[in-house]
DNA sequence: TTGTAGGCGTTATCAT
DNA sequence: ATGATAACGCCTACAA
């Protein structure tokens, strides 16, 4: 910066100003100085400007690690997140941590590296949030807690998905309809997402005169698959379901297909915030009620940093609405005959 | 730092080479010390450390953005490297790039911010190598370039892998196989790893007596289960199909199912280096050939470390064995009889 | 074994 | 509108 100085004829500080534009400078020498760092070809040392200034350029992405492998929807969201953050300028880091713990984040704060942390798998009453706000963090939730006050979020809108979803199988005449969720330790865990599908599901089911049986599988194949069929044996007027993961639509599959029940023919699928790639590897492929798990990501970090900027007064709050897509496992219900 | 000193009653640098170790200090002062950071719980601030050492204490993975959305094979990688550098002290950056770019990650070197990069996708003829050689960056490669002197990798051992799938189709009695690999475009830029598995197999196959029948498929389920269509209407003879992409898997079985082709009692199939989730998604449930992809990421982060430590005085190499793990998509050949 | 002091490359606070 | 200069918090010769 200092050969930069020298070369534009200016001090040091003008070539700061100039470069960050956080004072007046006139356009002539602006000029001199942009030309000599093109000159130059100069960098900025992130470093230095991160020791000097109050802003650091760093945001981090908070990764539960304890839980099942991160699945494609989360993926996406990681990636788009990761975009979004370089084309804004910022650095993207990936911070694993297991669910429920933050002192990692925070000593990242602590320590002057990050301006903020972006916080993924929510729970309604979330011990982070609170540690966090306690330390300083800024952060924004992909994902959000019960109580909302203030703070940025960005969340796939629940209620909207689940009445979509509900209101098709309706359409298509069904009446009973299964519906298996993550695992009980995800309600236990008060995962805000996990217990938001399920609500909304009961209300919207009942709104719409639909009888829903609800069941919880580990987040594997063989999990859904037994979940499945049990549930039919119990109650063989279920002629759909709805399921939440990545791995519990391939598990539903399969485990009607080992009672020899056909989709959709006999039986109706449909998936809630699938990713696409996931739903296209399904056989059949799946139909779905989700919307772009990238635009979480994208949206977290666009609300993240327009927080830090402060360019709004009031918190920004995304709610994504979803979309059905018709791909192959839903039919009218057949009348019955088994 | 300085309260830190002043509590311990000893001068700042000594406080700095009490906790980096760079110099002896005696038992009496470090205790002191260690007891003075404890009591007012001093983290040292990255910025300033990373701005007067010669060390970020930042690694960079290079994620090539504009192909195919990363799969699951390719995600437990990256999830893998960054636990790893946590493990290890260090911070991974998710950096998004265009494939075979790499001004960007020579921007992060020059601003002072990365200590390596480590590479994914990496190609036979790789730019980005010798660029990044070129601008100072020391780099670690997932994959391999096709000369590796000097450089160090971890990447699958493509050989062995192509060698154990086609032994076991051999043993099951299959004389021709196909091959649904990746697209042209894949081969066309060179990836090492799509090239050695092909010319492995075509070896491999050679070396046992088989007809391997290769084809290229886009990474998109329609592709495959159409490559695999046209693959069996033009050689009927195939009892048995490898593949090498996650989606190429799921395809395959789509289009086998299309053209009323059971499996496998009709065609085996064995997916190469594919994640256990996606195996387990798959129906039936995909025999593979594939190592634990988290070692890749894993051990990749150790070799970068490792050799900024300059523990070794050679490059760390790596090369990653298969396991056959058989699922139902395998089985002995039928007496051809349709 | 320990202390002193200069420097890392910016930003921010004073002046001018 | 611009300059000089003190932080920022740590590392590392150099001295003692």
């Amino acid at each position: 910066m200092a050969d930069v100085a020298k070369l534009a004829g200016v001090s040091i500080s003008t070539v700061s100003y100039a470069l960050s534009g956080a004072r007046p400078i006139s356009e002539a020498t602006r000029g001199r100085v942009q030309w000599a760092v093109e000159q130059l070809d100069y960098q900025p040392n992130i470093m230095a400007r991160g020791l000097a200034g109050r802003r650091t350029g760093f945001l981090t992405l908070l990764l539960p690690t304890d839980e099942t492998p991160a699945d494609s929807f989360m993926i996406d969201i990681i990636v788009a997140a990761a975009e979004a953050a370089r084309e804004r300028g910022y650095h993207l880091l990936l911070w694993t941590e297991p669910t429920g713990e933050s002192a990692g984040v925070k000593d990242l704060m602590r320590r002057g590296l990050i301006d903020g942390a972006l916080l993924l798998s929510v729970r309604l009453h979330d011990d982070r949030v609170s540690a966090l706000r306690g330390a300083g963090v800024p952060l924004t939730m992909i994902g959000r807690t019960q109580d909302t006050d203030g703070s940025h979020f960005v969340d796939s809108d629940a209620e909207q998905a689940a009445e979509v979803a509900i209101a098709h199988l309706a359409e298509l005449g069904h009446t009973t309809v299964a519906y298996v969720g993550p695992p009980r330790s995800a309600y236990d865990d008060g995962i805000g997402i996990v217990i938001r599908i399920h609500d909304s599901l009961v209300r919207s089911a009942e709104r719409h005169g639909l009888r829903l049986i609800p069941a919880f599988a580990e987040r594997k194949v063989a999990a859904s698959a037994r979940a499945i069929s049990e549930l039919m044996a119990a109650e063989p007027e279920i002629s759909a379901v709805l399921t939440l993961d990545d791995s519990a639509i391939a598990g539903v599959l399969d485990g009607l297909r080992s009672i020899d029940h056909s989709v959709p023919s006999d039986v109706s699928i449909i998936g809630l915030l699938v990713s696409p790639e996931v739903a296209e590897m399904a056989w059949p492929k799946a139909t779905t009620v989700s919307h772009d798990p990238r635009d979480l990501g994208r949206l977290g970090v666009l609300a993240m940093i327009d927080s830090l900027d402060g360019v709004s007064d009031r918190a920004t709050q995304f709610l994504l609405p979803s979309e059905l897509v018709e791909r192959s496992t839903t039919a009218p219900r057949q009348a019955a005959s088994r």
